[in-house]
RNA sequence: GGGGCGAUGGCGGAAUCGGCAGACGCAACGGACUUAAAAUCCGUCGGUAGUGAUACUGUGAGGGUUCGACCCCCUCUCGCCCCA
């Protein structure tokens, strides 16, 4: 028998908890369906006050909402709110990234269609997001896999193409074996290089495939001037982009084909002894011999099994083989041998590399192992002689064995910074052997998919007149629903009986549509947009609504998008720009990001590990107030940290004590005393500057603190007598509007209760009353020698002579310093007294 | 191997410009209420010594700058991320 150990758990844990009077159940259902009959949150073109576009990434319709959905939407659902509250005429739209392969995969395996799964996930997905009782604008949402969305995306398609930003080649391209399609480098992952969505280990294939030419833009990428992101989102895309300047120069070899190479080190010409192509370079037949034919043959077809290795680790032991082939090193003639090598990667520069051992870490110890020679053409400053090198040299010194450039300076700058590399690439440029040139690591964008479940690429082609886009006027080119699932290679719509047969635009021939559909990172770079005017349909988007609202003006999502999603987005938009459709350089002002949610465990959450936290189970429990509080509370936002659903209990404790605050009758007692009200009011106008500050600067988690601090002193002023008071009233009017936008049902519940007029989210954010934060007098350590020895209380404008002489007189100063004498008496106003001895 | 980020009580975290380290919360412990439990309320809560006031010590480790360092500088250890 099967002894099943299942963790359920208890009836009582997951019922709605009773309380006397506080039932978030009801007041959130009540205010949600309020709000949306209200209205209160459609957004629309205000010109008399200033706007504010705040957008969080759209969600893929997984099928149930994730705690980490949760963690990104509603901070940022606060701070829109905030924003608003601010006075400013907010846009905090919502929406789906609807294709790509799950939906695919997932019908493959139990034959629903990607549509109809797709969109019942939407559905309930939609469902949920209300629950969290977020400002989204329905009237705005967008998906990606409705036709009258794609339709754009296969427009913006066309407009690139137009541009001449949209190219097909063919080239050898990261395939998974198990999605059956190609992946951009950025979808291959990890050091065995597997597919990031099913960890398959990509395989390399040749195929013909669209590119948009995103390098062209790899410069204007580099410039991140007028938007505030996160510096390390700039430095990542800057090191995915790797720019670097340096020289190309063509060599040739004896088998009569030139080889062109890029070197960031062209300085260094004269010391290359040989050169290293990579195994795929096709050059490579051509110039091996027949004596070594078979040995490159093997190790190619090695290399081509290593895909998954690293092949270019530092730390892994160089191989290669001779090819039997030379070429000519053009700055000084030497014949040098041609071998091929695993560490020269195809899709870095042209493929091939000259080999200076003298002076690179690589070369060398490949050297050393097939005992090539090493000729120094660097030497350090000051030494004469050179004995036998160990290690390649790579500092400091100046030029030798290079003829005419002999003595120029070597430093360690890179590009022209360097005068010997500067007085090279002109030497070159005169001598016509080589040019100055840029490098990138950043490679084209390859579009094309082998998959059904995206958006068509909007091409045909006809034997006559080669590829042509299909008029806008047939657009969208519509995905056929009756379609085979079979995983085999080739894209589901090749497959298609009729559908790919069509007419060409030029001479209406008969013509065949590409059958290839986009990667969904295309539909992505875009989102933004569609949100302005979700159901136009004379183009992509409304040109007022983007006038009005455009660029957003604070993005936020996971940073795992740096070099993806962020990256394209801007490509994208700045391709846009010069294809006349946008306007401005960069779509996204300000970017932040909020980290990751962790299990209980400290892993990573997932269904296998068992570990997930289900949003739904903890809005039933403690209602969607509590749980945004939890949220906002419990991490650094931009940190995260693993959940603790103990934790909780604290944040469901505010919340209800805040309602026990205010809907508990007022005690019967005597008028608080003028001080105890005026600390009141200092309290609240204190809370109310460092939440103030804290929503601008997205630290959530201080807010809540902060609020937590102020109901203590509340509950201890109502024990005094405040309750009643004028400044009370104030109190509790600040404390639910900065309560709103954390937990936006319980406040306009007690602000509705208050008899405050409807709705406590349309209200002005509460102005600082500066003077009521002062304190009147300030509690000031005393330090001697570093220690603190005694505190003393002084009046607030009390001079530094006079707190000079009352730190010197407090009881505890004399009695540390024993009659000795104060060398020096720092005064630090409204810090501290530092006294040294 | 290179680059980036980080390390603060049992735990999550706070400390705005170099100025009282540990706000706020969780957990734990003690108490009140209750027939009892839950909930709620009050209190304690970095470590060591002490009945105690208090003293010493303490922000990954070691050093430096400074009247004063979680914060700035140098060296190192560990963890995470990106690139090789």
């Amino acid at each position: 028998m099967e002894i099943v150990a299942v963790k359920t758990p208890s009836v009582a844990e997951e019922k709605p908890r009773q309380d006397k009077s506080y039932n978030p159940q009801t007041i959130e259902k009540k205010w949600q369906d309020k709000w949306e009959a209200d209205q209160l949150y459609r957004s629309v073109i205000d010109n008399s006050r200033p706007k504010h576009y705040a957008l969080t990434m759209l969600p893929y319709p997984s099928g149930d909402l994730h705690i980490g959905h949760w963690y990104a939407m509603t901070p940022s659902d606060a701070r829109a709110r905030y924003m608003r509250m601010k006075g400013y005429n907010v846009l905090f739209p919502m929406g789906f990234d609807a294709f790509g392969l799950p939906a695919e995969n997932a019908a493959i395996r139990d034959g629903v269609h990607p549509m109809t799964r797709t969109f019942q996930n939407i559905e309930r997905m939609r469902r949920q997001m209300r629950s969290m009782g977020a400002m989204f604008d329905w009237e705005r949402e967008a998906v990606s896999a409705a036709p009258e969305y794609y339709k754009w995306t296969e427009w913006f398609f066309i407009q690139l193409y137009k541009a001449g930003l949209a190219y097909r080649k063919m080239s050898a391209v990261d395939w998974c074996p198990n999605c059956n399609t190609t992946l951009a480098r950025e979808q291959v992952w990890g050091d065995d290089r597997h597919c990031e969505r099913c960890n398959t280990p990509v395989i390399k294939k040749d195929l013909d495939q669209w590119f948009f030419k995103a390098t062209q833009y790899a410069d204007e990428l580099l410039n991140f001037d007028g938007i505030d992101w996160p510096q390390t989102v700039k430095t990542l895309q800057t090191n995915w982009i790797d720019r670097s300047e340096g020289a190309s120069v063509v060599f040739k070899t004896e088998q009569g084909d030139d080889i062109e190479i890029f070197t960031t080190r062209p300085d260094t010409l004269w010391g290359a002894t040989f050169m290293v192509f990579s195994p795929e370079l096709p050059l490579v037949n051509k110039i091996t011999t027949e004596e070594y034919r078979a040995a490159v043959e093997e190790y190619k077809a090695q290399a081509a099994r290593q895909t998954d290795i690293q092949r270019g680790a530092a730390d892994k032991e160089k191989t290669g083989v001779f090819t039997g082939a030379y070429a000519i090193n053009p700055v000084n003639q030497a014949r040098i041998p041609i071998w091929i090598a695993d560490y020269v990667l195809i899709s870095y520069g042209t493929g091939a590399i000259m080999a200076v051992p003298a002076h690179d870490e690589r070369d060398f110890a490949f050297a050393k192992k097939y005992e090539l020679p090493i000729v120094p053409v660097i030497q350090p400053e000051g030494e004469v002689e050179q004995g036998e090198l160990n290690a390649a040299y790579i500092g400091n010194g100046v030029m030798i064995n290079s003829g005419m450039l002999n003595g120029t300076r070597v430093n360690t700058e890179k590009g022209r910074k360097n005068p010997s590399i500067a007085a090279v690439l002109d030497w070159l440029t005169q001598q016509g052997i080589g040019r100055e040139s840029v490098n990138y690591r950043y490679r084209d964008w390859l579009i094309s998919r082998q998959r059904y479940w995206g958006a068509p690429i909007p091409m045909v082609r006809c034997e006559e007149h080669g590829w042509n886009p299909v008029p806008d006027d047939q657009l969208p080119v519509l995905l056929p629903e009756d379609v085979e699932w079979r995983p085999t290679g080739e894209s589901p719509l090749k497959l298609h009986p009729t559908w790919k047969h069509t007419t060409c635009p030029i001479c209406g021939g008969a013509a065949i549509r590409e059958t290839d559909t986009m990667d969904t990172f295309m539909c992505s770079s875009w989102y933004h947009l569609r949100y302005l005017s979700p159901k136009y349909d004379q183009g992509p988007f409304d040109a007022a609504e983007y006038d009005y609202w455009m660029p957003v003006d604070t993005y936020t999502g996971g940073i795992e998008h740096a070099t993806m999603h962020l990256l394209y987005t801007r490509f994208f938009h700045k391709a846009l720009r010069d294809a006349g459709v946008v306007k401005g350089n960069e779509p996204m002002l300000q970017l932040r990001n909020q980290g990751m949610v962790l299990g209980e465990d400290g892993d990573k959450m997932s269904k296998s590990k068992g570990n997930v936290i289900a949003p739904d189970v903890l809005v039933n429990k403690y209602g969607a107030d509590s749980v945004r509080a939890y949220i906002m509370f419990f991490a650094r936002w931009e940190m995260g940290a693993p959940w603790d659903s103990q934790g909780i209990e604290g944040s469901v404790r505010w919340v209800r004590r805040v309602w026990t605050l205010f809907t508990d009758p007022v005690p019967d007692k005597p008028l608080a005393s003028s001080e105890t009200l005026k600390v009141l009011r200092r309290k609240v106008h204190q809370t109310l500057r460092k939440v103030t500050r804290d929503f601008e600067n997205f630290e959530f988690n201080t807010i809540i603190s902060s609020l937590m601090e102020l109901m203590n002193e509340m509950y201890k002023a109502r024990e005094a007598g405040a309750a009643g008071s004028v400044e009370w009233q104030e109190a509790q009017e600040i404390y639910l509007r900065m309560m709103a936008p954390v937990t936006p049902h319980i406040a306009e519940e007690l602000w509705s209760q208050l008899g405050k007029p409807y709705s406590v989210h349309t209200q002005q954010w509460p102005a600082v009353d500066e003077s009521a934060t002062r304190e009147d007098t300030i509690d000031l350590p005393v330090q001697i020698n570093g220690k603190v020895r005694d505190r003393i209380t002084v009046p607030a404008e009390a001079t530094e002579d006079e707190i000079k002489s009352a730190a010197l007189a407090a009881t505890g100063v004399v009695k540390s310093l024993e009659g000795k004498e104060p060398k020096k008496v720092i005064v630090v106003k409204g810090r501290l007294v530092s006294v040294v001895v």
